[in-house]
DNA sequence: GACATCACG
DNA sequence: GACGTACGTGATGTCC
């Protein structure tokens, strides 16, 4: 029988994070010896919850009995202020794992363990102390952070662990100069550094307590405001009285938190000695766990003392593969039982099984689950009857299957408990194919962006690839199952047995490479990478290619009749000059034209022995000879009308009429996105015609387009890693970055700037982010090489960092393997030990990764923060074209969401980076692709 | 399926 | 002294 909190009863409550960070600060990074899991703060806060449960019996010892945690990292007071807390650290590489373990510790000790989403801590502790206090008992929080303060009082003390000092009202009014009740006014007026709390600039704490005191409270001091002598404080109190008031609203502390739990549930507890041992046990704290062991009068478990691995590469002991063992679920107690096992697993590989790639269009046909390796089974959905060619049984669905309502309403609830771990290879695709069947998956952790974060650059990602490399297991293929060709099936038409040891076995294996990934990830030292700049990525890119973007088939298919005539005429053209027939889009009957018919000198052949035409060579002929201007321009819309104008029109999705690309998360080794099928990424701009294909992409009625663009992000970026001063003041002044290189590099005054001068001094900015050569440039400008190298030679002159830059990048590559960009990312470098010409791309790429690679991180860091910013406008994030965010939006919400999304683009480094040079957004709205640019 | 070409940042 | 040479992508058509 619990009784009710009341009188007499003393509720502690520990401030978790405080805990947690005491901890990790107070010991050396401990590692478990396993596996090399960091578990030092863990330790700690295992050894701090435990003395203050067993040394706290005096007069006040809790009754009740509670750890709370910060939950998500958005709360009302970003609503209020968005750099609230912006300029705070990011987590320790080797803390954030631990997280969730100090959340399992505290529930290994059966102490109750509180969090709730969109709060912070101090606002679940405010509310509990206010209802303790209210129910005439007594409160004790742990914690010294001066923002709880302001709840001290009649009954309501804090506690410094640290110096096992209480604070009562006279111990806050020692620290502010206030008693509790004020203390929200001085904290409004003096501000707070460390969660970016403006206040009132030139004000401290010191001050703001003389001048609450002398007025009473802060809305008397700022009405009265005009009444103070000294001049400077009376205008900033007048001038920044709404930046107060916003200060006041981020440290009152939110005492109506919504609560789902009840004082009572927090009634102190013994722990259950088999938990708590297993658990400490599995942490293997050897010590501990004998301490705790004698305190419960119980014999210790005996931890084994595993050596650690040899290399990172050993996966851990895993029974052998056996696909008979795989389970077929024909009904849902079958499925039920799955679905207990993976609750009490907390985790579960899941794999998706379709009818073909494209997830918009795709039909579920079967899902499998794994909770450990070797067990998982397959749930048959939508499998079709009989053999394929069966005339009558062909439509209809094998037996043996549950009804796919009755099967996804069973695992809805897992697939989005919060407490369970979905696991998938590539789960942006199942998440899609789920989504459109009403299941919001999350959490969940990917074995394929895990790869790639560890692996980024030395080898590709594909399940078969992983599986084969670090399980040493070659996967069932797929192909004898489909079949290939025209004869080629459908997963459907799949047998259900043969599906089963299929689809079983990929979450098998995804499940096995979780956990031979998982403890490597903070080994390779991209935790944070995988955590801050992958995972996050999956929820906003499904989003945005479900959403997708309106394309207009009129205009498309008007462009390409136009194009497909102009070409006729062209065509007819070109075989009159040539005297004959042939075909204008093979390259090698174009150069036979010129170079054998023609007769033309300088032609040369590619490696394969066919006559080279590219357009740089046939440019450099048009002046000359009008075949060679009509084969280019016969290229142009060829070009345009197969890939753009035709190619679009087959990707109009025809249920949403809009057009659906995917994005590959880990299709560039720098860490910029992909986009195929079909890649909305090189939508042609750069001539007029082309540009024309943008009309296409437009807006719903009532609706705009906005595209915001980084101005010059990668020079920016140059100019922060190499520390390029000259570069740094220049994009400061928002000068004209490529002709204050031309005036530097040619001694030309800006105001005496040439076009031609400039174009050059482009070109060389572009070539040094490129991993610049003599040859590469004279190429591009068409000048000598001789005069190509004389720029470069006095870029390096003018602009000393960027040598350093270069030499120390390749030096990094050549000793570590990888180059690594601002945010962590590692980009491995495998042939930059090569001999050969293969050392030469290497070093360009090895020059280039850092820089390319960051921008990419600052715009992959803004996307995910992009949802929240726009959060309540009507508007949706579209598309993603490296540089470039494209967004559409109600007519009406158009400068409220430039406003959000240039905010969260130009912040998109902080606070993980502080660049030296700020990145500036440009803006652009119109009713289609071609205005809004 | 390799190669050449060309669209984008 | 020669070698090849700007970085990162995806889609299309030819040709074998």
């Amino acid at each position: 029988m619990t009784s009710t909190f009341g009188k007499g009863c003393h509720l502690h409550l520990i401030d978790g994070s405080a805990f947690i960070f005491r901890a990790y600060h107070a010991l050396p990074p401990l590692t478990r010896k396993s596996d090399g899991l960091p578990i030092g703060a863990v330790s700690g806060f295992c050894n701090m919850l435990q003395r203050y449960v067993t040394d706290n019996h005096g007069a006040d010892a809790p009754t009740h009995l509670a750890v709370i945690f910060d939950k998500g990292s958005h709360t009302f007071r970003n609503d209020l202020y968005d750099l609230y807390k912006a300029n705070r650290e990011a987590m320790p590489e080797d803390l954030r794992p631990q997280i969730p373990l100090t959340r399992a510790a505290t529930e290994a000790f059966n102490i109750a363990c509180k969090e709730i989403e969109g709060y912070e801590a101090d606002d679940i502790i405010a509310t509990l102390a206010v209802q303790a206090r209210d129910a005439g008992g007594r409160v004790t929080i742990v914690s010294s952070d001066k923002d709880l303060m302001q709840l001290v009082g009649d009954g309501v003390e804090m506690l410094d662990a640290m110096k096992n000092r209480r604070i009562d009202r006279d111990g806050v009014f020692e620290k502010f100069g206030v008693f509790p009740e004020r203390v929200v006014d001085v904290q409004a007026l003096a501000g707070d550094s460390v969660d970016n709390v403006p206040g009132a600039p030139g004000i401290g704490i010191k001050t703001a307590a003389l001048l609450i005191n002398e007025y009473g409270d802060l809305d008397t001091l700022l009405e009265r405001a005009g009444e103070i002598k000294q001049p400077k404080r009376r205008q900033t109190l007048t001038e920044k009285r709404d930046q107060i008031e916003l200060s006041r609203k981020l440290v009152q502390l939110d005492r109506d938190t919504p609560l789902d739990f009840t004082l009572d549930d927090l009634e102190l507890r013994d722990p259950d000695p088999d938990r708590l041992m297993a658990f400490l046990a599995e942490m293997e704290f050897r010590t501990l766990t004998r301490r705790i062991a004698d305190q419960l009068g119980i014999d210790p478990p005996v931890i084994a003392e595993k050596p650690a691995q040899e290399t990172a590469e050993t996966p851990p002991e895993q029974p052998p593969f056996d696909a008979a063992a795989y389970e077929c679920v024909h009904d849902a107690d079958a499925l039920r039982g799955w679905i207990d096992r993976i609750r009490d697993r907390g985790r579960v590989a899941v794999d998706t099984e379709t009818t073909g790639l494209d997830e918009m269009v795709a039909g579920l046909v079967g899902i499998s689950l794994c909770v450990d390796a070797g067990s998982a089974c397959y749930i048959p959905l939508t499998h079709k009857a009989g053999a394929t060619d069966d005339l009558f049984g062909s439509d209809q669905l094998a037996e043996g299957q549950m009804p796919l309502d009755e099967a996804l309403a069973l695992l809805k609830p897992v697939l989005e408990d919060d407490a369970i771990l979905k696991i998938g290879q590539n789960m942006k695709y199942d998440a899609k194919i789920l989504a459109r069947h009403g299941i919001d998956v999350a959490p969940v952790d990917d074995t394929m962006l895990m790869s790639y974060a560890m692996h980024g650059g030395e080898h590709g990602h594909g399940m078969d690839f992983l599986s084969d490399t670090y399980l040493d297991h070659r996967p069932i293929p797929i192909k004898p199952l489909l079949g290939s060709g025209k004869s080629a099936i459908t997963f459907d038409r799949v047998a259900v047995d043969d599906a089963t040891r299929y689809a079983a076995e990929d979450a098998d294996i995804t499940l096995r490479l979780w956990e031979t990934f998982k403890p490597q990830l903070h080994r390779a030292g991209v935790t944070t990478v995988y955590e801050t700049l992958e995972r996050p990525l999956i929820p906003v890119l499904a989003q945005m290619e479900m959403h997708g973007i309106k394309v207009d088939r009129d205009t498309l298919s008007r462009m390409s009749n136009a194009f497909a005539q102009k070409m006729a005429g062209l065509e007819a053209d070109l075989h009159d000059m040539a005297g004959r027939d042939f075909n204008v889009q093979s390259p090698a009957q174009v150069g036979a034209v010129l170079f054998e018919d023609m007769g033309l000198e300088g032609g040369k052949k590619t490696k394969t022995g066919q006559w080279s035409t590219p357009a740089n060579v046939l440019e450099d002929l048009a002046t000359e000879h009008e075949f060679a201007a009509r084969v280019l321009d016969y290229r142009q819309l060829q070009k345009l009308k197969s890939t753009y104008t035709d190619a679009l029109q087959t990707h109009i999705n025809a249920e949403t009429g809009r057009v659906h690309t995917s994005y590959s998360i880990t299709g560039a080794n720098t860490g910029r996105l992909a986009s195929t099928d079909p890649n909305l990424q090189n939508i042609p701009v750069r001539t007029e015609e082309g540009r024309r294909i943008r009309e296409a992409f437009v807006a719903e009625p009532g609706n705009v387009l906005l595209s915001l663009d980084y101005s010059q992000i990668e020079l920016r970026i140059l100019a922060h890693i190499a520390g390029i001063d000259a570069l740094k003041a220049a994009f400061a002044d928002g000068q004209d970055i490529h002709a204050m290189t031309a005036s530097e590099m040619f001694d030309v005054p800006l105001e005496e700037m040439t076009p031609e001068v400039r174009r050059r001094a482009k070109a060389i900015n572009f070539g040094v982010i490129y991993g610049i050569s003599g040859f590469g440039l004279a190429r591009n400008l068409r000048i000598p090489r001789a005069e190509a190298q004389g720029f470069i030679d006095r870029y390096f002159e003018r602009f000393p960092g960027i040598r350093t830059y270069m030499d120390d990048t390749i030096a990094f590559a050549k000793e570590h393997g990888y180059v690594q960009t601002l945010f962590g990312r590692r980009i491995h470098t495998p042939e930059i030990n090569a001999k050969g010409p293969h050392a030469g791309f290497a070093r360009r790429a090895a020059i280039n990764a850092p820089i390319q690679g960051t921008a990419a991180d600052v715009i992959r860091r803004a996307m995910i923060r992009m949802p929240d910013a726009i959060d309540g406008l009507p508007a949706r994030m579209l598309l993603q074209v490296h540089d470039e965010l494209l967004f559409e939006v109600a007519g009406d919400a158009v400068d409220a969401t430039i406003a959000a999304a240039r905010r969260t683009m130009e912040g998109a480094a902080d606070p993980a980076v502080k660049l030296d040079v700020k990145l500036t957004v440009d803006a652009g709205k119109g009713s289609n692709w071609a205005e809004a640019h």
